[in-house]
DNA sequence: CAAACATCTGAATATATGTTCATATATCGA
DNA sequence: TCGATATATGAACATATATTCAGATGTTTG
């Protein structure tokens, strides 16, 4: 029996799966994230750990938990952020460490 | 003993995991890829799988060529684009996992 | 060699994206 | 309430990126 072999992956499913890996497709998001999955940490320390302005953290950080990629937590005047999800971490750390092995 | 607890990833680093997460950020390429991790196929192919031009497989795969994300194989006049590396198969699988599982 | 075919390349263009700046919102302490 | 601090937002701008188009390169076959 023929049988049907097209495995591409659909228009809409690569364009989520496209969107998932281009929210770790910026340095400055690389960095961040390399932070937030050893632990969370709230926005003006991230800018001053990463190197760019509070605003900037801020839209990143719109971006990344519009992808449900971080979680927020509120504590007063500062908001923490924190990767929640394990497959995230795992999927993060892979990449890095493609990179650091050789 | 105090110990310095500052595990920011560099920003040579940060940029060049960036740059691998950025070979997957396009729905064009998560297509292609999809294709690949199956096994080999020439540019043609690839082509009139993933409905772009021939073209702009060739700029696609050139970019992904230089990050040595998939190698390539000329047979005549045809090259076959496979991707080896297991690390990158399972990297990329993970991802398109992570949108297909919810 | 000439013609057909497969792939590549570079310029051009349209769109996407990251950052900055100014300002808004929110929370706390005096 | 007022001022200070933390974060968020939106517009503007500069850069990056994907695709198309035209043409170049390389390969096979007549």
């Amino acid at each position: 029996m023929p049988h049907k072999n097209k495995p591409v992956l659909d228009e809409h499913s690569a364009a989520h799966v496209a969107e998932l890996f281009r929210a770790f497709s910026d340095t400055s998001r690389v960095r961040i994230m390399s932070v937030l999955v050893k632990g969370e940490m709230n926005v003006s320390a991230l800018a001053a750990v990463v190197g760019i302005s509070e605003s900037a953290v801020s839209h990143h950080m719109r971006g990344l938990r519009q992808l449900r990629l971080v979680s927020a937590r509120k504590e007063g005047k500062e908001v923490y952020y924190r990767v929640d999800d394990p497959h995230i971490i795992e999927l993060f750390l892979q990449g890095v460490e493609h990179i650091l092995i050789e």
